[in-house]
DNA sequence: CAGTGGTCTAGACCACTGG
DNA sequence: CAGTGGTCTAGACCACTGC
């Protein structure tokens, strides 16, 4: 398991090299870029599980053959991006979405009074899971082709009994092959750490395009509110390792007794 | 200018030691961490101001009688946090509102198509500007006391000529004694920029509430869209240096030509 | 060319966790 | 106590900027 050949440069090579392809533009790439490249390909390869402990900085630098600080600082930028999470005394570990911490990390929206988590667990109400085609927008947005076999699954999700958030969904079949309705429900915990463990699927980063909408076309019976309230429309790209997009999400918000939180650095 | 008293501990003192104030709670502060408070100061005193180049790492590893790598981890963490720009070969600057790439910053609406500024320059009409005194909830948004007199501020912005946004702003009148309507209608440039050049008033982080509420009480007039047409409700408080808060915003956004974009990491 | 930030190393020591 | 991540140093060298 140790001393592959995963050593990047035979140190100080960054001239004329032939490197290992992936790169034509960046004319120089320091060393610990390259040590990041590689821990994301054994991330990626799946060397490590969500959750599990990745090998140790010392170890580490000599399996790639450079000094602990620049391992160092490859993990810093990882665990920058919510990819690794290190705990002082421990070890590194790779980021999941199971962890209590991280339950809502993708979800902005909070109550208007109290914290978070406040109103207890959320109810989750699968209203429909079902094969179908991609249209031609879900299948720019997930980078498939039109008609291609995609999972549809609607859902409402209440706190404390008020249905507060309609939520459609779009994955690729391949990827996800096997999901049914009756493992969504039975399922404890966020979606995104079902699809981890069971699909091998981490979502890492996403993108929200945020209006405001009208409740039509049936959202207001689910919402339980008059047709035509104002609702939070939140389109969400949801993106695994390397940019490459997973999931399709728009979810309507009720914002009367709840906000979307966001912070600006 | 060099060498004063700004030595942070006696080298190795991190026990029992009475310290500068301002801790109780964290036992153990490192260097580093000590580092970055006293180059805070001296942002927050005006030593650098806002587009100037602060001293080299090795001038501040001299003065602060520590190791350039020690100064280099301050300096990460406050241009992480967008306090501080560094430009290899050049220098180190005090980040402004006022450059190019930062013209909006804070600003997360962009339209369906094209790139974030490829509409031009937002047209910027200022419906009211004048004395008040602070209702109950924007003197504790601004940790004011109610009554307490504030500047309010109403603008309108088009894109392409099309009305887009409508902002209702509150400011503290102590810090911004002075600005007036016609200082704000002269400008050029964004809003934030002038706060920082006139009233040495540095914008460094945001926080926003974000709802959808129908167009009513006047809105739908000066926003030239029809009574009751959804609108997303962005209430911001932006601060200073050491989370002093300084604006209360609250902006309406149409989003039928525009969305409100975040990415989550 | 000198001056700046950026990278990399080797080694010492500290703080935290768990058995 | 050993093992982990976290801090700090001193020094060498590289990449970029501008004169």
């Amino acid at each position: 398991m140790l001393q592959t050949t995963d050593a990047p440069l035979p140190a100080n090579a960054n001239d004329a090299s032939t490197a290992s392809g992936e790169q034509l533009a960046p004319s120089f790439s320091p060393l610990y870029q390259q040590i990041k490249g590689l821990i994301l390909n054994s991330l990626r390869l799946g060397e490590w599980k969500p959750g599990e402990s990745i090998p140790s900085e010392k170890d580490l630098a000599t399996r790639f053959r450079v000094s602990q600080g620049t391992v160092r600082k490859a993990i810093d930028e990882l665990a920058a991006e919510n990819l690794l999470d290190r705990r002082q005394g421990k070890g590194t570990f790779v980021a999941t979405h199971a962890t209590q911490q991280a339950q809502f990390r993708f979800l902005k929206l909070v109550p208007d009074t109290g914290t978070p988590g406040s109103e207890g667990p959320a109810q989750r109400d699968i209203v429909e899971c079902r094969r179908a085609r991609a249209s031609a927008d879900v299948a720019r947005a997930l980078a498939l082709r039109t008609g291609d076999a995609v999972l549809q699954v609607r859902r409402v999700l209440s706190f404390a009994g008020a249905p507060t958030i309609l939520e459609d969904i779009w994955l690729p079949a391949a990827p996800f092959k096997g999901l049914t309705a009756e493992r969504l429900a039975n399922y404890q915990g966020p979606m995104y750490a079902l699809f981890e463990t069971e699909f091998n699927v981490r979502m890492v980063r996403a993108e929200e395009k945020i209006r405001a909408e009208p409740a039509i076309d049936g959202r207001e019976q689910l919402l339980k509110i008059e047709r035509g309230t104002p609702l939070l429309s939140v389109e969400r790209i949801a993106y695994t390792y390397k940019d490459v997009p997973m999931e399709l999400r728009r979810g309507y918000y009720r914002t009367d007794t709840h906000h979307y939180f966001n912070t600006l650095g």
